[in-house]
RNA sequence: GCGCCCGUAGCUCAGCUGGAUAGAGCGUCGGCCUCCGGAGCCGAAGGUCAGAGGUUCGAAUCCUCUCGGGCGCGCCA
């Protein structure tokens, strides 16, 4: 249950019945009409702009409309106070009980509290991580997986039936380097001296063992043969491996895709022919020059005939090109086959999770993807700005020589899968984001992980108190189910249940906008609310305590409410994949 | 030169898709430990929402321009 969009329904159908009494024109468009939170907690519990949004098209003054309606809403029991506020606000403050239902609820549903069916059982595609085969995951990568990962969940958790996939660039020039330096490895582990690896081919130690497989699986087989013979074996095998390295590098996460795509596949099932040929039909394909790019020409620029999609007929800004000079498919051109191939699987929600330096790239990969789907999907591309990752405010600096680079593996055996799943999603995905390891490392209000984590610790704590305190109260979930809430009474603890209330719609907007990072701060927000009652209790106010042997019946309430916040947090922190802890000694 | 993203307190950032007197943490200053975890809490000071126009009942949010920063700009992915 979202308690605004249940009450922003209570309001509409006032509207109506205003309506249909004649006391309101008919037909008025309520699509407007929003149910929140006000901005300022002393003006109520819920507030909407009604009044103002019909005022223009009922040819009525904000504030007579206002005053009927809140005449209606002060005849509902649950509805405590309904006054106008400024230029025709109503705001209403709502009755202890509603507050003590949705605190049961919590407790009836468990983790389930706030699963919607918003999304319909639509079916979203979601594509992160897809860094191409040729070496570990970094640093880098770590944010744009901790981020698609749990978008997907949070979409799930809002009733849309989620694939996650991975795009596996096995198809371009970069694989068949990888394949190169492959064979260079083979060759030493054949006890050749190989000298320095050669500029653009990759130098990382991590293709030693892989030469080394395959010196023990063919043995001297290529030794002696030219590149075309070797490479197309090589190549598969240093994918493959490549390909293990990474699915290993995102367990350390718990990240598992639902499928892996491979580019190499689409070109070879012709699916790419398949949506060019479709294009060329649609008259979407056209041999062109393009001009130069203004500003910053490459040196090696000459104009040339080139084969180009139309993307400046869905809002691109120039046409793109879809063949190298050689004759083969740019990557845009199997890009545009793959996410046709994506809807026609029966996605019609498309969500790309790219790094920053791809995004020049949205836009054609848009317009592509309206072309060929006709309007039929819709494409989301998810920007993830860069990481700075520091220690002490002092940069980490990644140095590429040698292949010598952070790896994400690094990261997490550093400081754990749960902090860098949390802190990667502490900032909206298109901010840039600084990752200080010494601030995680801290176990104190700076860090959120820790200041969520210490909130759910201590509400078993305080289960634990209970069981010693007060052995007579049983605080398993369903036994706090039947504790009568409305001992509940202190402003701190209406407070936060009415926090913990907001949950579901937290949800839903931030599934909405594609932005998991809305749970971070709702959680942090839960945590504060806890920590400040807690302390209430605990220093200024002894008969706030929540666990109080002289009264068995309402330190059941309390309980029931610390449960209650417990769930809550560790339902947020499952979307981001964080395992909430139980004690932190 | 063009495109995309960003600019909010001294610092790091939120701001619920256009709502009321713009919020939080850090830092600064001042408080709270006989008792559920002080790894915490409470309070104060601190703002021309980069700037200028516009749209409307109403703008940090939408539009235009200017300034500043990041990323990108045919045959890499």
């Amino acid at each position: 249950m979202n308690l605004f969009s249940e009450y922003r329904n209570r309001i509409v159908d006032a509207v109506e019945e205003l309506a249909s009494n004649g006391d309101l024109p008919h037909e008025l468009d309520t699509s407007r009409i929003s149910v929140e939170p006000p901005r300022d907690a002393s003006h109520g519990d819920l507030a909407t702009n009604a009044a103002m949004v019909l005022a223009k098209q009922a040819g009525m003054k904000p504030r007579d409309i206002a005053e009927m309606l809140v005449t209606g809403l002060r005849a509902q029991s649950e509805i405590s106070a309904a006054e106008i506020a400024g230029p025709g606000f109503i705001n209403m403050r709502l009755d202890s009980v509603a507050w003590y239902a949705v605190l049961a609820e919590i407790l009836r549903r468990g983790q389930a509290f706030g699963a919607s069916d918003m999304g319909t059982g639509r079916k979203v595609n979601v594509e992160y991580v897809s860094a191409n085969p040729t070496g570990p995951l970094h640093i880098g990568h770590a944010r744009g997986t901790v981020f698609g990962d749990a978008l997907a969940a949070l979409l799930e958790k809002v009733g849309y039936d989620v694939c996650r996939e991975y795009y596996i660039n096995d198809a371009g020039a970069q694989v068949d380097a990888l394949a190169r330096s492959a064979y260079l490895r083979y060759r030493e582990a054949h006890g050749e001296e190989i000298g320095e690896i050669p500029e653009g081919l990759y130098p990382g130690e991590y293709m030693v063992p892989v030469g080394q497989a395959l010196a023990k699986r063919d043995g001297m087989k290529w030794l002696d043969e030219p590149e075309h013979v070797w490479l197309p074996e090589i190549r598969e095998f240093s994918i493959n491996a490549m390909m293990n390295l990474i699915r290993d590098d995102l367990s350390t996460l718990d990240v598992r895709h639902d499928i892996f795509t491979s580019e190499r596949s689409l070109v070879e099932m012709g699916k790419v022919d398949d949506v060019l040929e479709n294009l060329e039909g649609r008259g979407l394909i056209y041999t062109g020059v393009l001009e130069p790019p203004k500003g910053k020409k490459p040196d090696d620029w000459e104009a040339r005939p080139q084969t180009l999609f139309r993307a400046t007929d869905f809002k691109d800004d120039v046409d793109r090109p879809l063949k190298k000079s050689d004759g083969s498919w740019t990557y845009f051109a199997s890009d545009i086959a793959y996410h046709r191939d994506k809807y026609v699987r029966g996605f019609t929600d498309l969500i790309d999770v790219w790094g920053a330096d791809h995004g020049g790239y949205v836009k054609r990969m848009v317009a592509a993807t309206d072309a060929v789907t006709e309007q039929g999907a819709r494409l989301d591309v998810k920007i993830c700005q860069i990481v700075r990752l520091l220690e002490n405010g002092e940069q980490v600096r990644m140095s590429k020589r040698a292949g010598n680079f952070v790896t994400l593996r690094d990261l997490v055996d550093e400081v754990g899968s749960g902090v860098v799943r949390f802190i990667m999603l502490t900032r909206k995905n298109d901010a840039p984001l600084d990752f200080d390891l010494a601030f995680v490392r801290e176990q104190s209000r700076e860090n959120p992980v820790f200041y969520v984590q210490y909130a759910h610790a201590r509400c078993h704590s305080v289960m634990r108190m209970a069981a010693d305190e007060v052995p007579e109260i049983d605080t398993a979930t369903e036994a706090l189910q039947g504790a009568d809430l409305s001992q509940l009474t202190d402003e701190a603890e209406l407070a936060l249940i009415k926090t913990l209330a907001a949950w579901p719609r937290t949800l839903e907007s931030a599934a909405e906008a594609h932005e998991p990072h809305r749970l971070a701060f709702f959680l942090l927000e839960v945590a504060s609310a806890f920590h400040g009652l807690w302390t209430k209790g605990s220093r200024e106010n002894p008969s706030l305590r929540m666990v109080r042997n002289d009264a068995p019946e309402l330190t059941r309430a309390r309980l029931g409410l610390a449960r209650a916040t417990q769930i809550v947090i560790a339902s947020g922190l499952a979307i981001f994949g964080v395992e909430p802890v139980e004690e932190m000694r």
